[in-house]
DNA sequence: CAAAAGTGTAAAATTCTTGTAAAAGCGATG
DNA sequence: CATCGCTTTTACAAGAATTTTACACTTTTG
């Protein structure tokens, strides 16, 4: 719920039209674009030629079944899959596991049940990916923000700070210097809500520099690039350039 | 190489007599201590009444196969299997490693392999010992979990939790301070059940807290961090930056 | 310099989230 | 098959966070 991706695109492999139309119906308006293939060797290419976020993958398939694409998949890629197979026939699900598949999804799979899954999946996939990198100290000079901890620090105050007050922040540090367009904020803050307007940034700004204890006019961390967006620097670097 | 046992005995229980042989007169100017037995109820009693440090196994056994030794093992005992299969029996060793075998060697196996399989299995015990009984006392002011007895105590009153209570619990004094989200919560908690809403994580969360004697506006454990999920501190530092 | 456009912020309006009681579901057990 | 304990769902009130609105103020532009 609170991921904010840019491709989130997934490949459907299944003979069954009728399921894998299905899951795209399913899938599509959560926010995932789903692409559809309907036999394997179809699905291998387009999953090597693709770099989708997740593959779901039907064991039975006549020609190459599922098996045979995950084997030759895995010596390419890493891509998250989950193998769909019918229900309790846990054989397939072990073969499936050994051969390198993420998860596996039992045909009679509730709606709740898929997205769940799939976002196991994707997340497991990304924690594998930047396991040693993400545990990334955010901070501006006496300002630190903890990802994991959901905490924030300013000097020696805890900061209270609201969901996207915190996230708006966090996006700032991690691009520290850089100028944030209010449009790109609003994008990476708050995963998909495009009918804001604007100015709603502005308000959260408003007052995590209150909470900052920050000046609009002259700021110590959060200064306004007028007619673009927002920026955040290293406080002491900032001082530098004063009109 | 490193290692450094005192015992090293292993037990290797096959009815043909002459690969069972074969596998001691490898293993033993290796350094091992080697014991035979021929058949699966002399080898299971064997096995229970005295500590080895690996067994090997042979599936294909007249009377008590074995799967069968392997299962009756399994419910005493962890000492490391390693299962004698015929060569390319995908079932078998399939089904050995649902059941509990740690590897499976197949018949045709080399002196090298058998070696390897048989250090990578032991050292994978140890560490499995190590990482796990590792009595990490799970605490957070004055409570305490400990996992092995499905104990809590809050000061010196017993708590009557559920298992998923319990597991809860485990679950945020195991990452105290990180915030879980529901998610994240139902996939440690529920192993494979994607299927229940993320809000019956809050009726057992509420639950919890009436439980502990916390206060869902001010707690001393269990704090919810809006919009993510929940969190636990210990406590005396969690009072630190109120607002 | 006046108009236009952009920004800061308080306060109102709206939407979401959470806590919790109570109902319903589900397994185990006798 | 009735019962019991646990888990999940449901429902809803209370409260918090987010978005919108409104307006003062600032900067840019012609």
């Amino acid at each position: 719920m609170m991921e904010s991706q840019g491709s989130r695109k997934l490949l459907v492999v299944d003979d069954d039209r009728k399921l894998a139309g299905l899951i795209r119906d399913y899938l599509t308006p959560m926010g995932y674009e789903v692409e559809l293939r309907h036999n394997g060797p179809d699905g291998l290419a387009e999953a090597l030629a693709v770099p989708y976020e997740a593959v779901i993958l039907d064991v039975m398939m006549p020609g190459m079944d599922g098996f045979a694409v995950l084997r030759e998949l895995r010596k390419k890629s890493d891509v998250p899959v989950l193998m769909l197979t019918a229900l309790g026939d846990e054989a397939d699900r072990i073969v499936g596991l050994e051969i390198g598949a993420d998860d596996y999804l039992p045909k009679t799979f509730s709606s709740r049940e898929l997205l769940a899954r799939l976002r196991a999946v994707t997340r497991r996939a990304r924690n594998r990916e930047s396991a040693e990198d993400s545990p990334r100290e955010l901070s501006a000079g006496a300002l630190r923000l903890c990802e994991e901890t959901h905490t924030a620090v300013l000097g020696h105050e805890a900061l209270d700070l609201t969901t996207l007050e915190f996230a708006i922040l966090a996006a700032l540090l991690k691009s520290k210097g850089r100028v944030k367009t209010r449009e790109r904020l609003i994008e990476e803050v708050s995963e998909r809500r495009f009918d804001i307007f604007d100015r709603s940034i502005d308000v959260h700004v408003s007052s995590l520099r209150r909470k900052l204890g920050d000046d609009a006019k002259n700021p110590r961390f959060i200064r306004t690039i007028r007619g673009i967006g927002y920026t955040l620097n290293e406080p002491e670097t900032s001082e530098f350039g004063k009109s």
